[in-house]
DNA sequence: AATAAACTATACGGTAACCGTATAGTCAAG
DNA sequence: CTTGACTATACGGTTACCGTATAGTTTATT
């Protein structure tokens, strides 16, 4: 008997629960060397061993019952079988956790940055050119359409792998509001962090006008007239569209009519 | 009502189903923007951000109820909070999967190079200098002490964050068994992937005689016996220490018994 | 207008891998 | 021979849903 651990000691040299190891008794995973007449569970150091495998494959991301499978009928052959296909998993989980480590760190930036902005002021800010994956829009201007029409466009996204920390943007031409007096979009976009071979659109570098609103959407069409109105005023001329961009979105407020909206208009 | 969705419209836009929705509605995560007559429920534009929004906070591993705890006081300083602690934890598991590939690697590698050796056959073999993790072990030779020591081992390694794919391997002094014919474990060890600053024990590089054995620890002694017979006949002198490894494991075979075990000895 | 197809709702049971607790029996020490 | 520390089983709970059954509602077709 000296040579065998009972199921508290075992479960000690394991580091689990003694729960955990009823739990693998009951699904046959890994049942103790022997049962005495009293009921009480006997572990030898080959348990230990076995218990150092399952919980490596757990590990691995496996789930009891794949285990169970493998453990039944393992060999060198079928180790080396699963661990090239668990390879393969790894390695896409990391690249994984690497786009989300991206997208952390941009939406830190994003929403430091947004904590700086001086509201309702127009202003001039130089920037780099950007390149976007945009997807046109000519629909009516209701909230459904729109809605549709920007899930198109983070499905598009999503199926040519691009996963961006940046909100999905809109395009306003300024001509719709200087000759139609409308503000509709015409372009959804997402920004890309560098230039890649999918970027169907360039917002050029340059310098911009900018101005930040903290009430959403409800100001933008009368923050676009006053900005256009500021460089009619300095006879500035102005680039085709307007580029607006939430800066600070759901994540960071609890009300959806809290969104920060900026909007941004070339300087020519 | 053209405005709104249906849960099942709603659903297919957030690409999950229907249930899920039903869920995140009773535990009060995201409620419909209103509940109609007959029962159905409505969701708007904003109900789908918010859904985006706890998606991902889910892809960073949150369970719901810490999300619903962030939803509830969301703001823009909590957001920069909670994506700094995120941060951290991303990088963590990242570093995890890191280790848990190279650890599949290693691990590929020995069972590949395991399957192709020949058993009871004494030959040569040069080695490179390898780095060990070891722990003295003087204690007697009943399985249950050896198995609490390796344990004690793996711990230690454990402690000092050393995962290692390679199995604990055992030093056995060539004296004891030369001169009071005990083949005794005077180390147990890890081995490092390369020099650390946390290793105790080199094991020198130079030519190795080497033997493997398919049925696991039974036979460790008298093949022992054997590779020291082999050198008396060629008056070879030998290092200190046999160095017992096992080049497959429970993770390659279903009997304990069916460990490969190969033994190592410096030739001088 | 009646019927069928397609949707909606609630409710209840199940999943995985355990954890916690209750209750009852067992064992080793003082 | 009792006390405290252990063992066992059993049952309920957890998380984030999924599946299915049943019943009611809406939309489309006949």
């Amino acid at each position: 008997m000296k040579d065998y651990f009972t199921t508290g000691e075992f479960a000690k040299l394991c580091k689990v629960k003694k729960q955990t190891l009823f739990h693998y008794d009951d699904i046959k995973i890994l049942k103790p060397e022997f049962i005495a007449d009293n009921g009480y569970r006997y572990y030898s150091y080959k348990q230990l061993e076995e218990f150092t495998m399952i919980s490596m494959l757990k590990n691995l991301g496996m789930s009891l019952n794949q285990i169970k499978d493998y453990v039944d009928k393992r060999s060198p052959e079928n180790l080396i079988l699963l661990l090239e296909k668990e390879s393969v998993e790894v390695e896409k989980k990391i690249e994984e956790l690497k786009w989300v480590k991206h997208y952390i760190e941009t939406k830190l930036k994003i929403t430091k940055a947004a904590m700086n902005v001086e509201y309702g002021c127009i202003s001039t800010e130089e920037c780099k050119g950007e390149y976007f994956v945009a997807t046109e829009y000519s629909g009516p201007e209701n909230e459904k359409d729109i809605v549709e029409a920007i899930t198109k466009h983070m499905n598009y996204c999503h199926d040519i792998d691009l996963y961006s920390a940046y909100a999905i943007g809109g395009m306003v031409p300024v001509d719709d509001i200087k000759l139609k007096n409308e503000y509709r979009y015409s372009h959804f976009y997402t920004c890309l962090d560098e230039k890649g071979y999918c970027h169907t659109h360039i917002k050029p570098a340059g310098t911009y006008l900018v101005c930040c609103d903290p009430e959403g959407y409800k100001n933008v069409e009368k923050m676009a007239k006053n900005m256009l109105a500021y460089c009619k005023q300095r006879s500035w001329n102005v680039g085709k569209y307007f580029y607006e961009d939430a800066i600070l979105d759901t994540l960071a407020g609890k009300d959806a009519n809290n969104y920060s909206v900026k909007l941004s208009l070339l300087l020519l």
